[in-house]
DNA sequence: TTTTTTTGTTTAAACGATTAACTATATTAT
DNA sequence: ATAATATAGTTAATCGTTTAAACAAAAAAA
């Protein structure tokens, strides 16, 4: 049972195939005749013409779909961005192919190569470390692409980032202003920019606060080893020599993780520990006490990357770059600490 | 900068586009002159060409992509479930195109008309309530497709899906092995298959203990309004006439929103009430007494069904059915009650 | 030597749409 | 009556592959 072609519908209406793709796509409409057309939309109809997008895009070489590469579909952050891309992308009528690089350069490229390979319209990047020789391709290729949650800053290309600067000092300010002064973070060992952004928002809220920053309030996990890190460094956070009275994380999994380690221990927050949650996680509630959290707003993030993305297969000229605020959401782990606060 | 073709090459290396074909495909390798193989393959390497899927596609009406048509993408379950089935396609070389259909009929059809009219090779679904006409058309077209998680039982379609009432089941057999008699379970309020079998399990078990259900210790709640009707169910559960000295879940949003209401109620798990949850969250071990639950095997659902659609494609009349087990990981949750287990 | 077979390559149609350019009437203007 | 213009439709090329069938030249068999 073969799909209706334009053929089927040309051959029983008794017409060209031409004039049935004009009345189907409502081109020249003032040049056709009413009841041809009438008759044509009627068989269309009862056959349940569906244009073949394949044939169509062979054509018109636009594919109206979106490739996305994200870190990792069965994370959280992942997954919530790629709905919001869905749901922008379906409103413009475009489909979204996705993958997942699994942080991985040799990874994205070859899913790269192979969304490329589908012909899609261009593509939402959230770069792993080491893809910038990738993406200087892209640009030289002139495919629209949008990096999404990471940048690279010396590339001009178009991009929907979180401010992460911005969104650390005022986490970090927001402990100091509840009276915290030992403040540690836990944070990915990367050289991508983000990450590095968040460290550097860190490093300047205490600065401007007149805080001596300690070596040993920095710790930098490896993903792959993540949870063992992640335990060894909340110990060291307490029982070191220089225990601090604070611990901000700076992604969803280090806290979720971060949480466990400091339930594990019997870490009581906040009166011995005060925490800074990365991202928002239905997991946060189930905590005796409720992280403070920086709140991406990753609807928006998906949202306007794809129309960046929309705008961009458009006219490929301009380039675009947002860089979102996090929202600081304020709870119980990050009370202030009555004696100081006066 | 076009991307190269065939006919590129063709004109480089001064042959046939068709010679081109048949060597970049190993095809009628024994028939094809060894410098011009060697020539055709040096120049496509240098040009970088890349084969145009969608003409590919068009010609031999194979697009090499997957529908997966899932609730909701941003639910842990599906992009778990998305992240394996990416895997495997991956695998065999296969990319997947997805959408949420909302658990709404009307998206879902909608959804599935333009997966295919992509074209897509074949379909994974996550049915919703209300599509079964849709299903049955797409066998009257025989359109190769997989349910997943949900499936129409006295539908003849290919499926993986958990075994329900065997895993609701053992899920209450535990709970009465460990003293608990008055069991309380918090569902959907829906038709599907899948959700009736869990509640059917409940009931099964309870029977065959010897146990007389009530009424009052099933509570279905609408997807719409899920959280204000957990909790209200909850509420009942502890103050009604009826109290439970358990609660089972029957799914992820469930389980976490009931513990939600758990710990604002400050009831005590396990002392004052068991729990069970189900599916695998990251959240359960942030609560303070992390829960028993049901986990599904969503890594061999999603690997299971994208082999059992990858066979479809080349043989579409056999019909594979898979229900798999959820295992029951024990917890502190539902510790039995010692002065019962003698 | 002639015929058959093998080897290496080309021709050309097809997939299903789009669309510029053309044709053939009918209508209106001059 | 003739030219100009509208109206309603058709023709045919094209997108980039695949692939059956045809073809020519060389090698093997007769």
């Amino acid at each position: 049972m073969k799909k209706t072609s334009l053929k089927d519908i040309a051959q029983i209406v008794g017409v060209s195939t031409a004039l049935v793709s004009y009345v189907l796509n409502n081109k020249k409409e003032n040049r056709i005749g009413k009841e041809v057309a009438g008759k044509i939309r009627k068989v269309a109809l009862e056959l349940n013409y569906q244009p073949n997008q394949i044939a169509k895009s062979l054509k018109t070489s636009k594919t109206q779909t979106l490739g996305l590469v994200v870190a990792d579909i069965a994370n959280p952050f992942s997954s919530s961005l790629a709905r919001s891309i869905e749901e922008e992308a379906d409103k413009h009528n475009y489909t979204v192919i996705y993958g997942s690089s699994g942080e991985n350069p040799q990874k994205c490229l070859k899913l790269i190569t192979t969304l490329l390979n589908r012909r899609v319209d261009g593509l939402l990047i959230a770069a792993p470390e080491g893809t910038e020789t990738q993406l200087i391709d892209l640009m030289q290729q002139k495919i629209p692409f949008v990096l999404i949650d990471r940048y690279f800053p010396h590339l001009k290309t178009n991009y929907v980032a979180l401010d992460n600067y911005q969104s650390m000092y005022k986490a970090v300010q927001h402990l100091l202003e509840s009276g915290y002064e030992r403040i540690g973070m836990i944070t990915f060992k990367s050289s991508l920019f983000h990450i590095n952004e968040r460290t550097r928002g860190y490093r300047a809220a205490l600065a401007d606060a007149g805080i001596a920053f300690k070596k040993s309030w920095l710790k930098a996990v490896d993903r792959a080893t993540l949870k063992p890190e992640v335990s060894k460094a909340i110990q060291e956070f307490t029982t070191g020599k220089n225990p601090v009275d604070a611990i901000i994380f700076t992604s969803n999994t280090l806290s979720v993780n971060g949480l466990k380690e400091i339930k594990a221990l019997n870490i009581h927050v906040p009166d011995e520990m005060a925490v800074v949650g990365f991202d928002e996680t239905e997991a946060y509630d189930l905590f005796y006490c409720p992280p403070t959290y920086l709140k991406q707003p990753i609807e928006e993030m998906g949202r306007l990357a794809t129309t960046i993305l929309l705008e961009a297969l458009i006219n490929n000229n301009r380039v675009t770059q947002a860089n979102l605020e996090a929202t600081l959401i304020v709870q119980a782990s990050t009370q202030p600490i009555l004696h100081k606060i006066s």
